[in-house]
DNA sequence: GTACTTGCAAACAGTTTGCATAGGC
DNA sequence: GCCTATGCAAACTGTTTGCAAGTAC
């Protein structure tokens, strides 16, 4: 709660209702929500709040390391307000994305990446959950 | 060329020559190709070819293990031909895929997916080009 | 001849943009 | 009061769908 005015605060960010209200939605979630289920969650509490503000403000939020933007699936993308390193699951099927936690850290990176930055490792694993592996 | 038909013939599929356009302009090509890119490289030669046509292919080459689909970037998928197990980077400047030689193999899954049917495990590196770390 | 494939247009989903208004500081 | 953030609408991109006409076999 006073996290998240700090968080914005130090990132010299203004203190919004709609910026407050998606850094709550995302506190604890593990759900990996999209833009539009972001914009869901909040109309009924916030029934003037429009897509473009979500827009926004998860781009801000993702490039003050607050969120992660996961692009998994075809079309859209899953936010993670964990940025811990971890990895992702995303079952074909329902379409939801699950928390991994990373084996092995601290890899090298592979020669063909010598002259390249290399910002990131992902790793995702293309699954049946087991919930959908009942049908 | 000559194997392309039979590719064709072996999963039931009729032989179109948009079909063999679309196979052949994905035959040793590296460059990770998106489905607007496939449209663009074919008019030229096919000014009569559609976009629904190369959706429609790349959808049957796909589940024919002919191509994989990379959903790697925001908005668009690429797809590779080469279906044999690599990983990949991605460059988030150009927005360039790149093949990387896949170090370890037969990893053993984390204990999270013990119930679930873990189809692949897709590794991508984000990174920015040496071409493009040099501006 | 039949069934599948193509090409076109329209619909659709997710995202981006422009701009006037509102509101944080 | 200044400047950023919001909300709305329109534009745009990538994708999907419906259907009539065409074509592989």
């Amino acid at each position: 709660m006073n996290q998240n005015l700090k968080k914005l605060k130090d990132a010299g960010l203004k203190v919004t209702p709609q910026r407050v209200a998606i850094m709550e939605f995302f506190e604890g979630n593990r759900s990996h929500p999209s833009i539009n289920s972001i914009y869901e969650n909040l109309k009924p509490d916030y029934p003037s709040i429009s897509v473009s503000t979500v827009y926004n403000t998860v781009e801000t939020l993702v490039k003050n390391n607050y969120l992660m933007e996961l692009p998994i699936a075809k079309g859209r993308s899953f936010y993670d307000p964990d940025i811990s390193e971890h990895d992702h699951a995303y079952c074909i099927k329902c379409e939801r994305v699950f928390d991994i936690e990373s084996s092995q850290t601290g890899q090298t990176n592979p020669p063909e990446l010598s002259g390249c930055k290399v910002l990131e490792l992902r790793k995702t694993y293309y699954i049946v959950c087991e919930e959908c592996s009942r049908e």
